[in-house]
DNA sequence: TGGGGTCCT
DNA sequence: AGGACCC
């Protein structure tokens, strides 16, 4: 059959493009004249409207939530899962589960050796992250891939390794491989262009200038904890949870052009972005509390993306129009809220050049929901409208509570898994190819593309190193057996000692770290089972105060292994040196039981989690009704 | 160089 | 309100 090359198409770029078009060359935000340049064959689907791939995004983000409530979406098309829970319960459900194999690819492993039975709980992540990907595949008719990792980090890193239609296991050893593998500061999720450029300047452009960079310096420019962030990212370490994402924060609308100059055009468009954004508004259930206005002005020297904006609250009068559905007449009175915050930040008397307008609604709140702080109860009682639409629960005082509790249990728990959305995968049926234009070929089975982000949008890409290109900083990584969480906080002097020749040749073998898995899906969805607790610590007695923590982890490691950086990082400063201290004279010896004395208080945080745990229904039912 | 989103400052 | 990040 054949295989069209086909690509998305947004104003005058390709927003994302299928496996055909990317071998001829076609990359992901590439300008449309350049794109027909290279292949004229070049079929394009308009994408500017995004209601198709939102709603198949939501259905891929509500089936994972059928199977495990812990799911982050990072866009459309990925969501990160955290299915430890998932993976305790079947390691307590089938004892024997020791020969488990890893199901879908394992990174960079080298063949013999793996042993499955080594890594039970990521064995088993694999297996829920193929579960999963089959789930979205039977049901919705995506394909995506899957990365299974022990935190989100690792997961989204390793989720793109085998691309299309794929699933890879990270087992702790290949930790350091993979970060090495990265062939900049910029493949580094969470280091974007200006904090790249930040650290360029600095004199940082790999991986390994990063993990050997004195935190001290880095937090003089960018602060502590931001600096404490990126040195963690560069090391494979990444504490942040699985958060559940829930309902959106806000709802927008735009629109980008290549002139508005006037007054009369200004209001036309307004009136057009928030007719469409009071419909899903009304379709999403919720009062919003806020409206805002932001613009793009032309500016021929280019500071280009800068845009400008300007907010005010919603009168609870035209809230009411919006989730009762009295529409027209809702939207008349926001056209004109609108109108002033433009004439806010435009002299509609001089000459004006505008290239985007956005609208959006935020602060949204659910009915019935208890007003926090502030503004108390009366809503409670004055609007009755009826609960029925609203999705979630989630008012404020929601989000305020469940955030806290989860992120640091992370310990305990911790896989997650991502995943891409389908939307594109295209052959999907709705998913992707929201507009028609590319159904035309057939949905689902034509494989055509297939796989990962879908034809189209495909995000992606790029930029994957391969792992046997980046030779070189194959030879600067860590041992292989080293724990990066641990590494990151020994002191520089003793960073490089480690990573001398001599000092690597020494090492033995093994060891490491714990693991857990996590997934990540790719297309549409990632899975990534994380353990968060991975890190293992040497010091048994560091952690043993946690108890649970550290305790199950990493049974057998060596060299620094089990010491949780988390852990270590909240202590006494005095502690930790006369940790590594200790660490350090062990290091020949090698014994492991020192005796530390922590305090413990190590974890005060006991997050619970709690939160959103009602919304999960409500999330449920917030996309179904639609 | 889209049309969305999130969270932090 | 703006800026950074993500897709």
């Amino acid at each position: 059959m054949f295989l069209t090359l086909s690509g998305i198409q947004q104003k005058y770029i390709i927003v994302t493009c299928n496996y055909v078009a990317r071998e001829q060359g076609l990359t992901k935000l590439m300008s449309v004249t350049d794109a027909k340049e290279k292949c004229p064959q070049l079929v394009l689907v308009k994408g500017e409207d995004l209601t198709r791939y939102r709603e198949m995004s939501y259905k891929v983000t509500e089936l994972l939530m059928s199977h495990c409530p812990l799911v982050e979406r990072l866009g459309f098309d990925e969501n990160f899962i955290d299915i430890t829970e998932m993976v305790d319960r079947r390691l307590t459900q089938t004892p024997d589960s020791d020969n488990f194999s890893v199901k879908g690819h394992i990174y960079s492993h080298v063949s013999a050796d793996v042993k499955a039975s080594d890594y039970p709980r990521l064995a088993i992540g694999s297996h829920i992250a193929a579960e999963l990907r089959e789930a979205i595949h039977s049901k919705l008719g995506l394909t995506g891939c899957a990365g299974i990792a022990p935190n989100k980090l690792l997961a989204k890193l390793v989720c793109g390794t085998f691309k299309p239609n794929q699933q890879t296991t990270l087992l702790p050893q290949n930790h350091g491989d993979i970060m090495g593998s990265l062939s900049s500061l910029r493949k580094v999720p969470g280091v974007g262009h200006q904090t790249a450029k930040r650290l360029q300047a600095l004199g940082l452009v790999s991986i390994q200038n990063l993990q050997l960079f004195p935190l001290n310096d880095l937090a003089r420019e960018f602060g502590g904890p931001s600096a404490q962030r990126l040195k963690n990212l560069a090391m494979g370490v990444d504490d942040s949870p699985v958060t559940p994402t829930g309902a959106p924060q806000s709802l927008s609308d735009e629109d980008s052009f290549k002139k508005i100059s006037s007054a009369k055009d200004v209001l036309e468009k307004i009136q057009q972005l928030l007719s469409s954004l009071v419909e899903r508004m009304n379709k999403d259930g919720r009062q919003p509390q806020t409206f805002r206005l932001t613009i793009r002005r032309y500016s021929a020297t280019n500071k280009w993306f800068s845009r400008e904006s300007r907010q005010c609250p919603i009168p609870n009068h035209v809230g009411q129009k919006i989730t009762s559905g009295d529409s027209d007449d809702a939207v008349v009175q926001l056209v004109q809220l609108a109108m002033k915050l433009f004439h806010k930040m435009v002299d509609s008397r001089a000459a004006f050049h505008l290239t985007l307008m956005n609208v959006c609604f935020s602060n949204l709140q659910s009915r019935g929901a208890a007003v926090s702080g502030k503004g108390s109860i009366t809503s409670f009682f004055t609007h009755g409208t009826s609960p029925g639409k609203a999705p979630i629960c989630s008012s404020q005082s929601q989000n305020d509570s469940s955030q806290s509790h989860r992120r640091h249990h992370q310990f305990s728990m911790h896989n997650m898994v991502a995943q891409h959305n389908p939307q594109m995968t295209v052959t999907a049926e709705s998913a992707c190819s929201a507009e028609a234009a590319l159904h035309g070929s057939r949905r689902k089975q034509s494989s055509v593309v297939a796989d990962e982000d879908p034809p189209l949008q495909s995000g992606c890409s790029t930029a994957r190193t391969n792992p046997e290109e980046t030779g070189n900083t194959v030879t600067r990584r860590l041992p292989s057996n080293f724990d990066p969480d641990v590494f990151e906080h020994l002191p520089q002097d003793i960073q490089k000692e480690l990573l001398s020749p001599a000092y690597v040749n020494s090492i033995p073998s093994t060891s490491i770290s714990s693991l857990s898995p996590t997934a990540e899906l790719d297309p549409s969805y990632r899975v990534a089972t994380a353990n968060h607790h991975r890190p293992v610590v040497p010091s048994a007695s560091l952690l043993a105060e946690e108890g649970r923590l550290s305790l199950p982890r990493s049974p057998d490691c060596k060299f620094p292994g089990n010491v949780d950086p988390e852990v270590f990082s909240e202590l006494p400063p005095d502690v930790q040196k006369e940790l590594m201290s200790e660490w350090k004279q062990q290091k020949s010896v090698l014994k492991t039981s020192s005796s530390m004395k922590p305090g413990r208080s190590l974890m005060t945080k006991d997050r619970k989690a709690a939160g959103k745990g009602g919304q999960t229904n409500s999330l449920l039912k917030y996309f179904k009704p639609s």
